[in-house]
DNA sequence: CATGAATGAGCATTCATTCAT
DNA sequence: GATGAATGAATGCTCATTCAT
């Protein structure tokens, strides 16, 4: 990474720590830079706007995501192994980075994240949607519509990552696999 | 509902709306005494802060939920009729009802929402609680974690209504059947 | 004038001092608002915008003017020495106002003033018009277009008030005089 | 020119096309930068500051002016039909380089413009004081100060150019050389 | 000499909250 | 109780100027 793109890193770090502890209504560009330290004009040289920020985050932490829960998903699993392995990966990314549940799900639903940047959130998911494609074709999984079946896997991991972080129901190994098998059971023919 | 309440109500609705449409981050006081038609003194005099209104709405529309997901619940409906049933209940709700939708989901995670909040928002679901725990003792339902099932169902419904708003996949009656089918699947015995 | 007007004339006063001593350019609300001992949020309830401030004050000066310059221009006087009072009149009221002097010379080719504005600054000068075209309908004044004789009688007077000004040439009677009978001499037949 | 002028030169055309589109008030070094391809850096090695740049922009353009007033000024002319000359030059040199009328009219009584400027660019018209001096002596024109007169002709040039660009009286010839008259017959004995 | 990223004080504007009426 | 004008600290953003490369 060069000298530019790391400080637009270090303004995404500290942007989603802020937003994940203060909430998106609550997070001036002023406590950015200082926690940054990097200068306002230098995060408005890199970002046009604070909505323009936020937006680049959203797609920055959509991306990281996506980087991390085909981990160790190899040629040698089944199907059902690696739908186990990527629901985990995915799980244990959430509950490594707090910060990213928080701010994706501060996002999910606010017209802060405009229609655009949902479209090309959209196509960082092909990855996953390939696999799903994959499980419907072969018949591993139950023929629903593609969208569904990914909005179902994606809802149920952030829901029980933010039933561990709420600290309802703090989330171990035999918890985890129950709700992984939940949701294969759920999906799978 | 005496005068009092009424203008609460008002309140209410017109936050609700607002937030839905400009977001938790952008939606002033100022905006929600313009089109409520109630002044700011009049605001101030029923909410002690804009986080106290915030927090009473999330509370208020916590409630509203529960009041219309048990409906036509009745006695001649079996267990797996009467989950299809509250689900189904819950999720034409929340479509129908967008502006409530977008306002807790908003909320989800937001430090906006006290803790206090969250822990009587948490008594408001009782109702669904008991029926779940009723479901894992007559063995309906798999035998895990209450809270672990409530937050699945409530993230199920919660996705396939988000699925639908956002457009990349209207959900007609036969979508919604497959979800259902999809949860109740999941989380059956 | 009432309590809200009243306050809208000492922001016009305040801004016209301002705007002279420091330039348009350079003339911030925030001093507006010290100076004039209105807070920020008050200006910004009576004014949508610095903009619109600097074209109400635009036209509310260009008002003042007009409602001095027909001072004891009375029946009595002939056409010539109506126009001399007039002449004199603005003059007069341009040197011991030299804010708006200022004010009106720094706006009268800026892109700050607004197309509409200028036209309806134009709306306020109509009684003067109506005096240049009796004076061109009763050969006094040459026959030219109205526009020019206003454009030129203008012109003389703030050029002469701007001489006195610059201190480049203080104007006493006898040279106020000289520049009066300069303008009849070239306006009139 | 030299290079060095030669980026002096790009920098007053640029500045002087922004102020006239933009305003005095609205006119970022940056944009300046941007739009004359010299970057910031270069510009503040030519002109110690903003104020300094536009300061030597007004004595540049002042210059300017006078370079093309008295062209085909010839000895064969008489006095009058120099004046006419004189004025003419002046008047379309100005409507041919309307951002030079904008950029001075927005000076001419601003703050921005420093005393010291002002003594300079007075020096700059000493050819047409010349002019004018040689016109009291010879009783072409009445026997005014050279500085009233100085400016009712600059004030009436100014003045006629305005309403040009102003569209609200477009000049053609004709009018023109009524305007011309009307300076004249103001001015002569 | 030239560059342009970086600085940070300063700007226009907003908005939660108060309080005189 | 109700009103909404007023407050002024705080916000998003700008821009004159500097300085490391």
């Amino acid at each position: 990474m060069n000298v530019r793109s790391n400080k637009k890193h270090r303004v995404f770090e500290t942007t989603l720590k802020l937003i994940a502890e203060h909430g998106l209504h609550n997070t001036p560009m002023s406590l950015v830079s200082k926690r940054s330290g990097i200068s306002t004009g230098a995060i408005y040289h890199h970002f046009e706007s604070k909505e323009v920020l936020i937006n680049e985050l959203y797609l920055f932490v959509k991306q990281e995501i996506m980087n991390n829960i085909f981990d160790d998903v190899t040629a040698e699993l089944n199907y059902k192994e690696s739908f186990h392995k990527i629901w985990s990966n995915y799980f244990h990314y959430l509950i490594k980075n707090q910060d990213i549940l928080s701010f994706v799900e501060q996002c999910s639903i606010s017209p802060i994240i405009k229609e655009q940047t949902r479209m090309e959130a959209q196509k960082l998911a092909i990855p996953l949607i390939d696999f799903i494609t994959e499980g419907t074709q072969k018949n591993f999984l139950i023929n629903n519509e593609i969208e569904l079946i990914l909005a179902i896997i994606n809802g149920n991991v952030i829901t029980v990552a933010k039933l561990h972080i709420s600290k309802l129901l703090p989330i171990n190994k035999e918890i985890e696999n129950k709700a992984i098998q939940t949701s294969w059971k759920g999906l799978s023919q």
